[in-house]
DNA sequence: GTAATATGCAGGTAAATGCCTGCATGTCAA
DNA sequence: TTGACATGCAGGCATTTACCTGCATATTAC
């Protein structure tokens, strides 16, 4: 897993929204998914592009069409190996933040 | 909580590395935390300020320096409400791809 | 007070990003 | 075969991003 185009790839709305639809309903076409985006097909293509490159979307071509599958392996990792720590230490971090916002500071 | 902000902000490798040194040892000054980075301090500053943003980093003045602290919150926040629902369905996500992949399409 | 230290502020630039239009290719159906 | 449909490819353009340098301000230590 590349972290880096994971995360990359999650920071953008529209990308995100890409993987909602795709989560209401896998394996929709290119065109079932520009329907729901405001912006013109190419474009779409092109974020559908860097999710498949964060390998967070897979896609099958079935005659003229591609289909789009989400691919939840990548984001589980980035999770697991990234996201977690900070899960983990959290009630603490906390507390560091908010000893020092109430001034408390000997 | 702003979406957006949060996962722009963990868009960068920069950002999430600051993120890391951070929770190594929480509270580090501006100084402290660029010994780590390989760029100028106001290119730190900048990724400072974003993570600042989307309230994921909080800061305290004390003297000449500024004081770091993480603030887990937001990230909780987004794991919560964005990728636990792809959490939930991973399993049956998974299966979708696997099935799409052996070609299975009858 | 003065010098060293820590940070803030104001541009400036090259590269990346996100969007577009126009045209080409490939597939299906009549 | 021909026209409609789904997608691919190439290039252009405005904005944002990530980095920098140079200088200003504020705090501490001597």
């Amino acid at each position: 897993m590349d972290a880096d185009k994971v995360f990359k790839a999650l920071g953008d709305p529209t990308r995100r929204k890409l993987l909602d639809l795709l989560c209401e309903r896998n394996g929709q076409t290119l065109g079932q998914l520009c329907e729901n985006l405001e912006m013109a097909r190419q474009s779409a293509t092109q974020h559908l592009e860097i999710l498949e490159a964060a390998n967070l979307v897979s896609t099958v071509k079935r005659g003229r069409e591609k289909l789009h599958f989400i691919n939840p392996v990548p984001l589980h990792e980035a999770y697991e190996r990234w996201v977690r720590k900070f899960e983990r230490q959290r009630l603490s971090l906390l507390h560091d933040l908010k000893k020092e916002l109430e001034g408390d500071d000997q």
